[in-house]
DNA sequence: TATTATATGTTATATTATTACATAAAAAAA
DNA sequence: TTTTTTTATGTAATAATATAACATATAATA
């Protein structure tokens, strides 16, 4: 989603420090074709960076996370770049069992379910995460 | 949600194996106010079975996952009873940030959604998994 | 009773993630 | 500019979560 002048000019404007590791971690999570784990992570970033630990991956990834730009994929102990504007509450993501794709969805009625299906029960929806197994259309 | 006669008389209905650690390590799951972690099940495992070892409570843990008794809640790697029929494609939980209550919902129109939003995009659902974030009718 | 299938016990190890503390670099204040 | 403070990184150690492999035991079935 994210192209590299934008994450920079972003960067820029909030003060974020892009620092080596960041950059980094983030190439090589919106690189990456499926989500990745933060040891295979930590593999890659050694090719660019000289014998990197994991709280090197940690911290990166942690940062990205914050600020919205990579999302962990709980099911999988994964990490994938965000597909959509990064300000959203809530998540979706369609697992694919068979080739392990995750596509980013945006199903929006969720929100408003949300809203209305608990607001009777009183719990107060902050932010979810909703991962849908299944197939995907290559394939089903 | 279940009785443990109840337990017993549907695992002979369908012959599975009710052995002590599975018994065991349902009754702690199901006696746990809050979702619990595997080396904490594992630890009161100890209490009834002489120095248990990881796998002795995570083949109990799978097996009653298998069978639909216990959740994984993923965002907190704990496990919790279900407290729904055990037949369903797709679970829910209302996770309270403030105490880590968790109610498991039942926002069945989630399903419907999902078929309407997913058969445009051919996407084929099988089953799902959403984690809700927010504050409990105590805790706000 | 013999055979087969299923479950457990046990040791070891893999995978995922964090703590703690020293050092470095950048930002802010003086 | 220099000092101070804040933020980030390097590094070693270890915590937390989970599985593999294989021997033994138990239950189900033939």
């Amino acid at each position: 989603m994210f192209k590299e002048e934008q994450i920079i000019k972003i960067c820029k404007q909030n003060k974020w420090r892009l620092t080596e590791p960041r950059l980094e971690v983030l190439r090589i999570i919106s690189l990456s074709k499926n989500p990745i784990k933060a040891y295979d992570i930590l593999k890659k970033l050694a090719n660019k960076i000289k014998n990197p630990k994991p709280p090197t991956a940690y911290r990166a990834i942690q940062f990205w996370q914050k600020h919205k730009f990579i999302h962990r994929i709980e099911s999988l102990n994964a990490y994938q770049a965000c597909s959509h504007g990064h300000s959203h509450a809530g998540t979706q993501f369609l697992i694919c069992d068979d080739c392990g794709k995750v596509i980013e969805s945006n199903l929006h009625e969720i929100s408003e379910i949300l809203k209305k299906s608990t607001e009777n029960k009183t719990f107060k929806p902050l932010r979810w995460n909703l991962e849908i197994n299944g197939l995907c259309s290559q394939c089903s």
